[in-house]
DNA sequence: CGTGCGCTTGATAATGGTCAAGACGCGTGG
DNA sequence: CCACGCGTCTTGACCATTATCAAGCGCACG
């Protein structure tokens, strides 16, 4: 019934497109996202001088695999991406979600190797950022150097908050919060903060928030029960975002 | 009956101690964790200058508080601090742990505000290394440079090994994987890795793992009687290391 | 048109939380 | 030096939440 408008969505409507390999960092309009800094336009042209954007890569392909050579970090231009550790006895763990404008791979920098495997969950454009290249850069350009230490942090205190929300929070209140969270992704986008086609699996929330499938199917169901949201299937519509933030218990 | 010998053992025995204002990085023992980076002399001089080393800070005193402007980040010289963020409904999530040679504060660069707090578990001895320098600093140095993007990816890989721990780890698991945590810092500082006193009280290991007190204090009893190890309040002697590493499940 | 995967729903079980009581240990003050 | 009191830890009984097991539905894809 629904139709993927994503990649039009995304990019289209602006000054380029998310496959056309023309995007530079300058037009791109994700930039306010990936790149809040301060950077002259001649700053911006060196950066877009070492990124590389390959062609996007499909549904269910690896970016990077857990213990490959760390080479560079990635930012999403359209799609999604789950970045995610499997345990020993072999269950998955997702640490997180990419959406478009969000960077992923900083993991990889510890150990010269990547911490984690990077999905993508739809059809997705990346742009590839060589890691040697950007600390070069960075040397140079102190902004730049700023915000990758910046963009770090961020990554450190949203784990921080994944861990608050694992340890002290019930079922209802973990996927509230998810929803909230796509929510506020979603508006900062310029897309709808009340609906939306989730990306992911159901195994995939449970697998991010430390639940089974069954638990999650059931939140939904309750949410939707409660007419807290509408949910067909993988269309999420928002319909009470104020019972929401109540039920994710984050105050507000 | 446990004499505190944690200041001579720390730093006493080699060529500085803890609370000697005249210790510097190249001759603190510590260096080999807290710079494991190819610094020529002359870099550890300069960085030696931006340093500050500060009076003691007392047990229950703050490093700092969530919310406080960021400033700088700090190296632990000795004793133990944690770092914990208070939920909105008033309970305490600590995020870690943080020991001799180790660097905590990294998550208050995203914002510019430290987004947990840090308290002394005991008296420590703190190196305080401001931000703005060691940016500058950093510039000039790319093996600094280094050095922190690749400490600050050690705690995001760390923070998701707690993600992933919190998820799909039972209690007895979380609390044997504590106590080998503690036990491999403890040897990477020359210390036993089999006999110990926990820096931290049962309420606190219940606040980092996502458990209450009474199940911290049931599972030490289980392995106590398992014979994994003995305990003692917080004086603790790992019995059968393997036997814990089967608990904990990680593989080994 | 069938097969399979993803999702939902129900019944049951287990893990850990809650509440309560008591022990132990430590620091303070008499 | 001992007594008191509080905070921390332990243990038990009971309960709630979520996992597990099982079955069935429906859409997508071959």
């Amino acid at each position: 019934m629904s139709i993927h408008l994503d990649n039009i969505v995304e990019e289209g409507g602006f000054k380029s497109c998310a496959h056309d390999f023309q995007t530079n960092c300058g037009n791109c309009r994700l930039n306010a996202i990936c790149l809040p800094l301060a950077l002259e336009s001649e700053d911006v042209e060196q950066l877009d001088d070492i990124i590389q954007r390959s062609k996007p890569i499909q549904k269910n392909q690896h970016l990077y695999r857990e213990e490959d050579d760390f080479k560079s970090v990635y930012a999403v231009r359209s799609g999604t991406l789950k970045a995610y550790k499997t345990t020993d006895d072999g269950r998955e763990q997702v640490t997180g979600f990419y959406f478009p404008g969000e960077i992923l791979g900083m993991d990889g920098i510890a150990n010269n190797t990547h911490a984690s495997s990077a999905k993508a969950l739809e059809t997705a454009a990346i742009c590839e950022i060589p890691f040697e290249s950007l600390e070069k850069l960075s040397t140079l350009m102190p902004n730049l150097q700023r915000h990758f230490f910046q963009l770090m942090s961020r990554e450190i205190t949203e784990d921080q908050q994944l861990i608050t929300l694992l340890s002290k929070n019930s079922a209802d209140e973990r996927i509230a919060s998810l929803m909230l969270s796509i929510s506020a992704r979603n508006a900062r986008r310029k897309l709808s903060a009340t609906a939306f086609r989730l990306p992911m699996s159901r195994v995939d929330i449970g697998n991010y928030l430390g639940l089974t499938v069954e638990t999650v199917s059931r939140v939904f169901s309750r949410m939707q029960k409660m007419d807290l949201l509408s949910v067909d299937n993988k269309e999420i519509e928002i319909l009470d975002i104020q019972g929401l933030r109540e039920m994710a218990n984050l105050g507000g």
